[in-house]
DNA sequence: ATTGAGCACTGGTCTGACCAGTTTTTGGAG
DNA sequence: CTCCAAAAACTGGTCAGACCAGTGCTCAAT
């Protein structure tokens, strides 16, 4: 009945359909109430909604922005269990990659079919990014690149499971890791896998796409457990910092 | 910083502080505006953040109360502001299916796989037990069914993960969906995808199986959609009683 | 006593203004 | 031309006052 409600429950649909970047910044007030027809009151009154349920922040000055739902919980209390269970064995690396093989498809089975020029913008601005950093810290560009295709895919739900995964791989992978980027013609592949599955992507090609996420993941997954039969450490990174180093099993 | 946290703060602990009783009658927006010495779009605001939070109810015309706190379950861990973001969006149980159409489909692929004994007779017992309910109340018979399989894929990501679709498609799920299972010939096909989903797992056709099952899954999602369509009522069930209902959207 | 109109509440919405931070633009100094 | 500071153009934060729309009470006419 109440017509703010009705806004606020627009406004969630907004952030689901954009595909729920989170810290994505949400237009203002003032384009809102624009947009929606309403008065910025209105805006404001369902904006405080939202904020109160924690689905995002606002900054005087700045904008409201889309909180980040997973890192949101700094306590360990609902990602403790699972985390707690799996990190540390080096199965579960591969059961997540496993999961992720085939998400990973989907998601740029999807992200072929239902992105918009703005996605195939962001995509191509994330993917011209990869080449250009050094090798070795290139963990940041191959995520965005990633991530955009998956957020491309327009399903909220893929983007926080895949996201869920991300962060449990980092927590689960292993040192040994850290040697599979820097080889040269590693490198090589890689590169040559997320040129194809960039092509397929921007053409809409969607199986094309799909065979090259998974076919990709896939590469991934072999690699690392070839490297691990040759008696690779099979330590987990002591500090956040060399998290970074994971760059190879989040691509 | 911002006055309206604080007044929303204040009010909050007023509340609490005043003994004021689930149900009970907080003070009108006008009084709240005078007594807090600011205004009333900013009393409103507030209110409405405290609304986003579940903490009160209000009604146009009679003013806002105390919500009863207790409906909502003590453990954190299913009441995620990812559920809540989600949950009464007809979308979202779209976007839910489309990643269980995939997963499901790995579960059973890998379930042929890896199955041992032991598991195709959990599996068998499972199988068997759908038949023996009467229609209306196989929920559960139906989720220990898929719920066998994806145990017997070894993969406790993937166990994990589905485990939380489905908790969120409770969440999610229309009423409408209680139309489905009734019916007859939908019954029929359901059992008949049900059995070859079985046969294809016990004999361990993996990529039959995985067929079958996202087969499966999508057939449930065109049911859905034309049923929804038809203009069937897209409605929130109200009480967790009738959650059962969904067990179509389950399978 | 019953019923109805009217009034005094309640929240819902709009308008337009102004304050206070942040970012971008711009124009002049070097 | 470059560079940096002033200014303009954003952003959200707050206010005042008005009017609409439901709800419930009161009191007079029947």
């Amino acid at each position: 009945m109440a017509q703010s409600e009705d806004i606020s429950f627009r406004l969630e649909r907004l952030i689901l359909d954009g595909g729920l970047a989170p810290g994505q910044k949400i237009p203002s007030e003032r384009q809102l109430s624009f947009r929606l027809g309403v008065s910025r009151a209105l805006v404001r009154e369902a904006l405080h909604e939202l904020q109160g349920r924690g689905v995002i922040k606002t900054y005087h000055g700045k904008g409201s922005f889309v909180a980040s739902i997973l890192p949101g919980n700094p306590e360990a209390e609902d990602s403790s269990p699972l985390m707690h269970l799996y990190s540390g064995h080096s199965r579960t690396l591969y059961d997540l990659l496993e999961v992720r093989e085939q998400l990973e498809g989907q998601a740029a089975y999807l992200a072929a079919q239902r992105a918009t020029n703005m996605d195939r913008i962001r995509i191509t601005r994330a993917f011209e990014r990869l080449g250009e950093t050094d090798p070795l810290s290139n963990a940041e560009p191959d995520h965005g690149f990633h991530q955009a295709i998956v957020e491309a895919s327009h399903n909220p739900v893929l983007v926080h499971i895949l996201n869920g995964l991300k962060k449990m791989m980092l927590l689960t992978v292993q040192a040994s890791v850290a040697n599979l980027n820097p080889r040269e013609e590693m490198r090589q592949t890689i590169m040559k896998q997320h040129r194809r599955l960039y092509r397929a992507i921007l053409s809409g090609r969607a199986a094309a796409a799909q065979k090259a996420a998974t076919s990709h993941v896939r590469f991934v997954i072999t690699s690392l457990k070839q490297l691990e039969e040759q008696g690779a450490p099979v330590t987990r990174p002591t500090d956040a910092k060399n998290l970074h180093c994971t760059n190879i099993a989040t691509q």
